[in-house]
DNA sequence: GGTATCTAGACAAACTATTGTCTAGATGGG
DNA sequence: CCCATCTAGACAATAGTTTGTCTAGATACC
């Protein structure tokens, strides 16, 4: 199409603003000035298509980092998490992927694998790196940042932080009066691992629920996780372990679905038949609970939600917006009936008849 | 500790070179000298230290917007994925990003859902951004892109790309030899999407591997997958649909883990038992295959370790060496046999016990 | 015709760090 | 004492872009 031999090789890398200006004899200003359309330049309409021509004929690409250097805006956010290869993760970082991308940012991710140094590192180097922003997931920030930052299941109040929770104690009912008004009143409880972030709020809206129903929670049957795992080698062996000792509990309600996965099969290897002898609630709903044998009843939370409604929050404060960003914004979770639960065995089915409590804030 | 009241609190934001030099009345130059150690300087000892320790004071930062400019080195490389939460791609990128967070790499991540105009405008946007390589998974390139490239599962070989790929071959070998070995002769396949560039390659290790065994791959026992999902209801409607029309086979060789999972839960819906009555194989090893009910048979794909040989490979490329990158480098798969396959049922046990034929490439 | 206004751009500075070159002063040798 | 060498840094240029200011020439007005 071109009139040159030399059309389609301009094998020297990208073109720069400099050397369009060279063959188009004016000064990098103008042309920077027209692809911008910067407004009230008097540059008549003939010079702008000529200009216009030409970078799509050079196929001029500004240099990012020259940009952004200039205009100390990087549209790229650091997001700090600690996996990739987990269901509850990846579904989040999908969320703000996708958001981000169609808002024209871009995104670097570091995984710290809950280990603090680099907890502590990642952020400095996001920062150095040119991050507007943060999105840390089932992450615990230790130092005020010097930057926006939304924390996904973040708990810890913090200036300048906002933190996208779910309600725990809306989930805590949901899980519980599911499993009372199937008659279970013995359940064994899980705790999630210290380090993440949801564990203690998760297992606050357990305890107060448990509570209200007057469910008792007995520390034998309440298990701690400890390890850290993203499979369901984390709820295995110690639910294997609990049956070792304890065989009284008709439910189970697990940290996580990744975990229930693990203490289901922990119980069919134990020659228990989960929904007949023992029901199992899960928590997150992640892709492959709904495909398990059996199918795993759980609270769901809206993960891909979060994420992007964490992004639409970052974004809002990046902008130069007088609206000041919430310390915490919850979204609800939502329970999912499946085949891992069903009507308690053994204690009188009159209690499962019977009206429960009413919890605090109604079903 | 400090002298000064104002220690804690810079809080104009990170401190530049020229903050700093003036703060030490010393040239930019100077500092940047010391701290980058640049030989053949001469800068006494005193000074040298009177810099570091009011680098390390301030806290100083160096730009990288500002260093990668003057140096054209980014220290970022680009990864393109079809999907963010799939257990195949996130084990590869955790594989890549620990060993390029090692390496003291950053990357960008963007997930283009196999939507052509991403796969075409992502890579733009990533060199644009000052990546210096690029790593594609389960990704087919169009173009030939003007800087190093790895595709991980990728199959066109191009001037520039590094292929890393899985002996298929191999992989059709092992699962369908454990197969005939267990008596089965009358097997069901699926294939990948069309899109998913491990497709073509997995079918052709098959169909020879089945022509060497004497297995008749039967095309109305064919499953040509085709929907985009990352969830087991991949493969559940088409198994069902299968077993609408066909109830002859005694296994199932699945795409990969998700496929099968759903195909078992298929299986189970409509009153077969998986082993007993219907054998799975699955492919990939993904974390939830062993957590199944029943366990996953399935080919062990090395994900991690393949994310972490794309990096080395592409570092390789990065730094200035003599050796030339391979066009293509395999790794091997690996038999995991687990609860989902069993012998045949219904045909002869004595075809069980005879000797199968030995495949062009021995087991 | 002379002054005011407008047009079409050029020019310089800035963002931050790095590299190559240069110089003022100090030291050393003969 | 004078020239050569060395030391300790400064200075300028560069990377690629954007923004604010300026000017030469053209046009308009009275």
């Amino acid at each position: 199409m071109g009139k040159r031999k030399s059309d389609d090789k301009h094998s020297d890398g990208p073109v720069s603003l400099k050397t369009l200006a060279a063959y188009l004899n004016l000064d990098p200003t103008t042309i920077s000035v027209v692809l911008n359309e910067v407004p009230g330049r008097s540059i008549p309409e003939a010079t702008r298509e000529r200009i216009r021509k030409a970078a799509l004929k050079f196929n001029y690409q500004p240099s990012f980092l020259a940009r952004s250097l200039r205009n100390r805006r990087t549209m790229t956010i650091g997001i700090l998490v600690p996996v990739l290869a987990d269901g509850y993760h990846a579904e989040v970082m999908t969320g703000i992927g996708d958001r981000l991308l169609e808002e024209n940012y871009f995104y670097f991710i570091a995984h710290h694998r809950h280990r603090t140094d680099l907890i502590e590192q990642y952020p400095r180097m996001l920062i150095s790196r040119g991050a507007e922003g943060l999105i840390a997931i089932d992450t615990n920030l230790v130092h005020r940042l010097p930057l926006p930052v939304v924390a996904i299941a973040g708990h810890r109040r913090m200036s300048g932080v906002t933190n996208v929770v779910l309600d725990h104690h809306r989930a805590a009912e949901l899980s519980l009066c599911h499993l009372y008004d199937l008659g279970h009143r013995t359940i064994a409880f899980m705790r999630g691992q210290p380090y993440s972030s949801d564990s203690d709020a998760r297992w606050q809206g357990i305890v107060q629920v448990a509570q209200d129903l007057g469910l008792v929670i007995k520390p034998e049957m309440t298990i701690q996780l400890e390890k850290d795992l993203t499979s369901p080698e984390l709820g295995y062996p110690v639910v294997k372990q609990l049956l070792a000792h304890h065989r009284s509990f008709t439910a189970v309600v697990s940290f996580n679905d990744v975990a229930a996965i693990g203490c289901i099969r922990a119980l069919h290897d134990s020659g228990l038949r989960v929904a007949e002898d023992v029901s199992v609630v899960g928590f997150d709903d992640i892709k492959e609970a709904a495909f398990q044998t059996p199918s795993l009843t759980t609270i769901r939370q809206p993960l891909h939600q979060m994420g992007e409604l964490a992004v639409q929050l970052l974004l809002q404060q990046l902008r130069p917006s007088d609206a000041k960003a919430p310390p915490q914004v919850a979204v609800a979770p939502e329970l999912i009936v499946r085949e891992s639960t069903g009507p308690a065995r053994q204690r009188s089915r009159k209690t499962t008849s019977s009206r429960r409590p009413v919890p605090q804030r109604s079903l």
